[in-house]
RNA sequence: GCCUGGAUGGUGGAACUGGUAGACACGCAGGACUUAAAAUCCUGUUCCCGUUAAGGGAGUGCGGGUUCGAUUCCCGCUCCAGGUACCA
């Protein structure tokens, strides 16, 4: 019988979902390993080729640790609320729910053909009620709680509230927003209700203020700073604006340094830690007060600097055009400067500032502030390179330690006075800490260190600065104001939210006419008619952001049926973390860091274990597109015609290129007859063929359909199995790199399962394994390869594995070797990448079906591995190489004396002494002359 | 600009802590089997010199260095990819 791998993968598969072979319980006396992918969003163009990448690959290391007798819990779900729903909804009126759960029934379909180990009884949808109750308590549990500094975690608010009862705002250390209150307890207590409540919403978690958000238009909606690129929404490329609204937050910030010190702890990509730790953007520096006199006594303009050891080279305070002191410091002298030159600012789109960001331009107020140390005045100007919404929205200008400071002090003609004596200012400033101060007065004369510990010492004693930290991170808007998500649970009484009862939960999301916001400018949901309660409470109209369902998800996967609680303690505490996440960098800034802050969140309410949720992460690259082209040969006038020149031949021609079908083109030479049914006007195209074939061109491209280059799996796998999918993608370069797809190389894996096969098949082709022993050449190459597989796994270089299999049958074949103890063995190494041909292997020998998923995968023998005879590579002076077979437990001085007797090396010594002679792990390497 | 990766045959890629560079696969060339095709198998395949062979030389983006020995370590560049940016 030969290879049929459509039936041997349909049996399996059908096999394993109908006995639940993956079904995995949350107690176990074995160890337990949570390998995790990152949940797709089901989209209506289905898998392509390039999705499966990182399943086949965790799915690889799920059933891998299976046979190394942990037990593992590898789950699949879907991020079921999103955007491209319900555009597709406003479209054509479809519920998102209906098309989502036909796009998850593709999804499913496709996954099950490449023979995932996935337990299926642990699904999660986030778009579920039953799923996204969860997501609504937990927002509840943000809303109920604060950060407390002083003991570095968050609490429930209730605490925050006892406090205040008894001590009033005294002693109070929290993250909160600028604008709290201070107040004693009486007065707390004698606060209204309302008072009250409006107070402690600038403390919780989850918060409301008005807020500068990004707007845009064409999507009706509020977007994340991650989802706006370069000015546009990152969906659609529509463009964003800055517009002021009341939105819902997350106060994320109060995490910043433990997501920043938690980076330590974990085994991530570099790159992704990097991009981390730059979007948290800690600067420690120092802030320092400027007495501005003539705002009166005690005023003083604040700003932040992370040299403050420049101090003494300061020629400007510079601020934002948008800082809330302008209109106050602007002298009648300047007004219409000033004011002309907010307006040019305001006209500046996010988009121009950006392409405009080298030029200069300011404005001086006429106002002066006070040098805290020197006393001397210090002009104060405005320019549109200070941020606002950075430090405290102005700078100290010290042009001769900051490039911008240097541009901007040259091109408005301001002293630049040097503070080091290794500084050359002649072209540009210098920002390096070297050399000793001059002109700094209490510093002149010391080093970087020495300076700024002294500065910050004597800033403090005067009250005119202090040693701060700042972070680039923003707090997360929460809001969207979109229909296809999770509603707030939140309800509005005298214009402050009310947490809606937790025994109404989930708050379902409404039926409504249709999907576009109302005519009023309310989000969608303000259509909801029906909705419960809705006589009742005027509810929060727009729902949670896509990454709120994506944020704990991994808990949900634990304990997926419970609806006591979003987990419960016991399926928590067993499974604790993930042990191996994988999935792509493009969520490096958004999922990732939002779940690691959720955890800590509930981390710190005791509700989970640990303080990180993904321990180990893989990134894996891209699969791009691979598209074809072919030649169309142009007439005089330019115009097309019907005959197609092959690559090779094409410079002899006029010619354009067109995309062609990459199904109907095998290692880039075109199927001719295909061709002419591609499509209506190739029926009777003409070729100019090279050596009877028509090549086609390529290029590397994004996978779409426009492009005719998108692979489905289901095709692949019809043709050559899922085996041969799992394989060949692994086979195609390392986990981590992004490459294009191209089944150039396919037939090689293809027809390496093939051999397997028919290694243990008769010439009659029935299943036939002998029950001689094995040699020892057999046995060598089989622990060869469970030594290489083991090493592979662990360190998921997966792709050498595959090489390494084929090799391993090529030597099997060679040595023809059917031995029934060498294939027992090998379906156990060989299971994680080709799940269905080693399952049909193992039944034929005999075994239980379905058993192998859960066999023990064979222990190393280094024995085997051990030779008699070693090829010495002998260099001579580090050039000319011999090989010398010589007996391996030959004494060192023997091989020496063997080495050097040896006629070649003797020839290369040429009557020369020997000076050295290298040995490595005591074979001699190197003899030099 | 800054940060992080990377560069190896015609192609994808291997070489794990410095020790025979190019494993394995594709492609290509030649051959066997076959009426023929498919399938399968065998041989060759980094480049240059050498008619063949024996043999020799060069070679892992470029230029240096350390070392008996460097794809691997160090210094200086070039190019490519990803991220990020008036962040004080």
């Amino acid at each position: 019988m030969d290879y049929h791998h459509r039936a041997i993968e349909k049996k399996w598969q059908k096999f394993w979902a109908d006995n639940q072979t993956f079904r995995v319980s949350s107690t176990s006396e074995k160890p337990k390993y949570y390998v995790l992918d990152m949940f797709p969003y089901p989209s209506g163009a289905g898998l392509h080729v390039g999705h499966p990448l990182g399943y086949i690959a965790s799915d690889i290391f799920a059933r891998y640790k299976r046979l190394k007798g942990y037990n593992v819990l590898h789950p699949m779900g879907y991020d079921s609320f999103g955007l491209p729903a319900e555009q597709y909804a406003i479209q054509t009126g479809q519920h998102p729910a209906v098309t989502t759960a036909a796009n998850i029934k593709r999804y499913r379909e496709q996954l099950d053909n490449i023979g995932f180990s996935f337990d299926w009884s642990r699904e999660v949808r986030t778009s579920e009620p039953s799923y996204y109750r969860w997501t609504q308590w937990i927002f509840m549990q943000l809303f109920s709680a604060w950060y407390n500094k002083l003991s570095d975690c968050a609490e429930p608010i209730d605490r925050l509230v006892a406090h205040f009862k008894k001590h009033g705002s005294e002693g109070v250390d929290a993250v909160c927003d600028e604008d709290v209150r201070s107040f004693t307890a009486d007065e707390w207590n004698a606060f209204a209700p309302e008072e009250q409540q409006r107070e402690l919403l600038k403390y919780r978690l989850a918060y409301l203020r008005e807020s500068t958000v990004n707007w845009c238009a064409a999507l009706g909606t509020v977007l994340a700073n991650d989802e706006v690129v370069n000015g546009v929404s990152e969906r659609g490329g529509y463009p964003v604006e800055q517009k002021k609204m009341m939105q819902w937050s997350m106060r994320i910030t109060a995490y910043a340094e433990r997501l920043l010190s938690g980076l330590e702890t974990i085994d991530w990509p570099e790159p992704l830690v990097e991009m981390q730790r730059n979007w948290i953007g800690k600067s420690v520096g120092a802030n320092v007060r400027f007495p501005v006199p003539v705002l009166g006594e005690d005023q003083a303009i604040e700003v932040f600097t992370t040299r403050v050891d420049t101090i003494y080279g300061v020629n400007a305070l510079v601020l934002a055009p948008e800082h809330e002191w302008v209109e106050q410091l602007t002298t009648e002298e300047y007004r219409a400067d000033v004011a002309n030159y907010i307006v040019q600012t305001k006209k500046k789109s996010e988009l121009d500032r950006m392409a405009d960001a080298r030029s200069v331009s300011g404005a001086f107020t006429g106002s002066h502030a006070v040098h805290p140390l020197t006393g001397d005045e210090v002009p104060i100007w405005i320019a549109d390179y200070v941020l606002a919404g950075y430090g405290t929205g102005a700078v100290m200008a010290v042009p001769s330690g900051d490039q911008r400071d240097y541009l901007f002090s040259t091109h408005f003609g301001l002293p630049i006075i040097p503070i080091s004596d290794a500084q050359q200012l002649d072209e540009q400033a210098d920002p390096t800490k070297a050399g000793r101060y001059i002109n700094s007065g209490i510093i002149n004369g010391m080093t970087y260190h020495e300076a700024v510990e002294t500065l910050i010492a004597k800033l403090s004693s005067i009250g005119a600065g202090e040693a701060t930290v700042t972070y680039r991170m923003r707090d997360a808007v929460f809001g969207r104001q979109r229909y296809w998500g999770e509603p707030v649970p939140v309800y509005f009484k005298n214009g402050l939210p009310n947490l809606i009862d937790k025994g109404d939960l989930p708050l379902l999301l409404p039926e409504v006419d249709k999907y576009l916001p109302t005519e009023t400018g309310e989000p969608p949901l303000g259509r909801a008619t029906r909705w419960k309660y809705r006589d009742e409470h005027a509810y929060e109209l727009s729902t949670m952001p896509g990454w709120a369902g994506s944020s704990w998800y991994w808990y949900r996967y634990m304990d997926a049926a419970n609806d006591a609680a979003f987990v419960s303690k016991e399926a928590v505490d067993y499974w604790r973390d993930v042990d191996l996440y994988i999935g792509g960098s493009e969520h490096a800034t958004g999922h990732l860091l939002y779940s690691r802050f959720w955890n800590k969140f509930l981390k710190d309410m005791g509700y989970v274990p640990e303080e990180e949720p993904f321990k180990k992460l893989i990134n894996q690259g891209m699969i791009q597109g691979r598209s074809n082209f072919v030649y169309r040969v142009l007439d005089g006038e330019g115009r097309g015609t019907n005959r197609f020149v092959s690559y090779g031949l094409k410079h002899g021609y006029p010619t354009i290129a067109l995309h062609v079908d990459v199904n109907i083109v095998s290692n880039d030479v075109l199927d001719l007859e295909k061709f002419r049914q591609f499509r209506p006007d190739f029926a009777d195209a003409e070729f100019i063929l090279e050596d009877g074939k028509y090549i086609c061109g390529h290029e590397v491209e994004k996978m779409s359909k426009s492009k005719y280059n998108v692979v489905n799996p289901d095709d692949i796998i019809e043709q050559y199995g899922a085996d041969t999918l799992r394989m060949y993608e692994m086979f195609l370069g390392p986990l981590e790199q992004s490459k294009p797809w191209n089944t150039n190389g396919i037939e090689g894996v293809y027809k390496f399962l093939r051999k397997f096969w028919k290694l243990f098949h008769g010439a009659d082709g029935g299943f036939a394994v002998s029950d001689d022993q094995p040699s020892k050449a057999e046995l060598k190459a089989l622990h060869k390869i469970i030594k290489k597989v083991e090493d592979d796994i662990e360190r998921f270089s997966f792709n050498t594995s595959v090489s390494s299999f084929m090799i391993c049958v090529n030597e099997l074949t060679d040595l023809k070797c059917n031995k029934r103890a060498i294939l027992q063995e090998l379906c156990a190494v060989l299971h994680p990448y080709a799940p269905h041909i080693t399952e049909e292997l193992w039944a034929l020998l005999g075994n239980t079906a379905g058993t192998l998923s859960y066999a023990t995968y064979p222990t190393f023998n280094p024995e085997y591995l051990v030779e008699d005879e070693f090829a010495y590579p002998i260099s001579v002076n580090g050039k000319t190489r011999l090989n010398l077979t010589l007996p391996l437990n030959l004494e060192q001085a023997d091989v020496e004396k063997a080495v050097l007797a040896n006629e070649d090396v003797q020839r290369y010594l040429d009557g020369k002494p020997v000076r050295k002679v290298i040995y490595v792990k005591g074979r001699i390497v190197n003899v030099v002359v």
